[in-house]
DNA sequence: GTCATTTATTAAACCAGTTTAATCAGAATT
DNA sequence: AATTCTGATTAAACTGGTTTAATAAATGAC
C-alpha cells in the first residue's frame, strides 16, 4: 500500500491516524488481462487505485468501441460519472494487462470524508485532478487536429503504443484504425 | 444573496454561522452585455455566482469562436480549469446579457474550506458537480449526432434559442453557422 | 513449427460536414 | 425612412475523415 499512502500525501497533507483510518477500508485486487472490473448496467461502488497494469475506460454502441481514457500504475480510477451519480453504468472498465489494484467502497469513502476535513480535503482535491485531467484531454479533442492529438500522445504516453492495440488508441484520438493508419502514413512520408 | 444561499445548501447540510462566514467574503458585481469578465492571458482569481443574465464561456482560434458552456441564473461559473491551476486563462467569459454575480476570491474560498469541514464538503461536491456537468456534455459530443444533439439542446435549454445567437449555439455543438443550418432546414421539411 | 485469430495497412468510393462567398432579413442608429 | 450592422440562410466546391473490403503482418494456441 507504499505507493497509494503516497499517492494520497501527493494531494495534501495527511496525519499518520488519518491515513491509517482510509487504508483499512483498501482490498487488494487483481485482474487477469482481458478482464472487465465494470461492465455496462452494472452499478460502480468502488473506487480503484491501479498498482500495476493498465486499464481501458471506453463505451461501446452499434458503430464500436470508443475509448474515453487508458489508466495505468499509480492512477486513481473508477467510472467515475456512474460512481457520482449511482446509475448504472454506461462503460467499460477492462484490464488490458493483468493488474493489481487496491479499492475502497463507496460507503468506505463517505466513512473516510466524515472521520476527518482533511480526508475530506484529499477528496475535493482528488475529484479537482478528475476535472482538470478531463478538461484538458477535451481541450485536446476540441481544439487539436487529428494528427497533433497523435504526436501529443506519442510524446507524451509513448509506453502506451507498446502497451495497447493501436485501433484502441485510434478510438481514443477519436478516428477509427484506417483514419490513423493514413495519419502515420502521411508522417512517415515527410 | 438568498439565491446564492439556498444554492450552497443544496450540496450539503451547512450551518448558519459557516454560511455567513462564507458569504461575507462575497461581493456583488454588475456587468452590461458584450462586457468581458475573464479574457486570455489574465490570472483567474475568482469563483462567480451567477444571479441574473448569461454568460458564456469560450476560446478563440485563427479557425474562429469555439464556445464551451453557457452559464445562466443560478449557476456557479468561472474559467474553472484556469482558477484550479492558476495559469492565465486561454478563453473569455462573456456577458451575452446584462449579468448580477456575487463572487468570491480564491484565498477566500480557501479561507472558507480551513474554516469549517461542511465547507470543505460543500467545496468537493462543487467540484463534483462541475466534474459531471462536463462528463455529461462532452458525452453528448462523442456519443451523439450533431442532429440528436440539436434537438436535446432545443428539447433541455429552449431559453438559451432566444437568449443567444444561433452562430454561438452552432459553436456549442460543434459545428459551424452553416452547418447548424442545414441541419434545421433538413428538419423542416421532414 | 503450423494454423487460426487478431491487428494493421491499403485502396476505393462515399459523405457529412467545412469553407467561401453571395444574398437575405432583422434590428439598431441616425 | 434610409442606412448600417449583425445574424441567418443558401449554394457550390472541397476535404478529411468514414465505410467497406481485401490483403498482409503479427500474435498466440496447439
Amino acid at each position: 500500500m507504499k505507493n497509494l499512502k503516497n499517492k494520497i500525501r501527493s494531494y495534501t497533507k495527511v496525519s499518520d491516524a488519518d491515513i491509517e483510518y482510509s487504508l483499512q477500508f483498501y482490498k487488494k485486487g487483481v485482474f487477469s488481462k482481458g478482464d472487465l472490473l465494470v461492465k455496462p448496467d452494472q452499478s460502480v461502488k468502488r473506487f480503484y487505485f491501479l498498482e500495476k497494469g493498465c486499464v481501458c475506460y471506453y463505451t461501446e454502441d452499434q458503430s464500436g468501441v470508443k475509448v474515453m481514457e487508458f489508466f495505468t500504475e499509480g492512477e486513481f480510477f473508477t467510472d467515475l460519472y456512474a460512481y457520482i451519480e449511482e446509475i448504472p453504468s454506461a462503460s467499460y472498465l477492462s484490464a488490458t494487462e493483468d493488474c493489481v489494484v487496491y479499492s475502497i467502497s463507496k460507503e468506505d469513502v463517505q466513512r473516510s470524508f466524515d472521520h476527518s476535513h482533511d480526508l475530506e480535503r484529499f477528496g475535493r482535491l482528488s475529484m479537482q485532478t478528475s476535472f482538470t485531467e478531463m478538461f484538458r484531454r477535451n481541450n485536446h479533442l476540441r481544439v487539436l487536429s487529428n494528427q497533433e492529438r497523435y504526436l501529443r500522445l506519442l510524446q507524451k504516453r509513448p509506453d502506451l503504443f507498446q502497451r495497447v492495440p493501436q485501433y484502441l488508441i485510434a478510438s481514443y484520438l477519436g478516428l477509427t484504425p484506417v483514419g490513423l493508419s493514413k495519419i502515420r502514413k502521411r508522417l512517415a512520408s515527410s
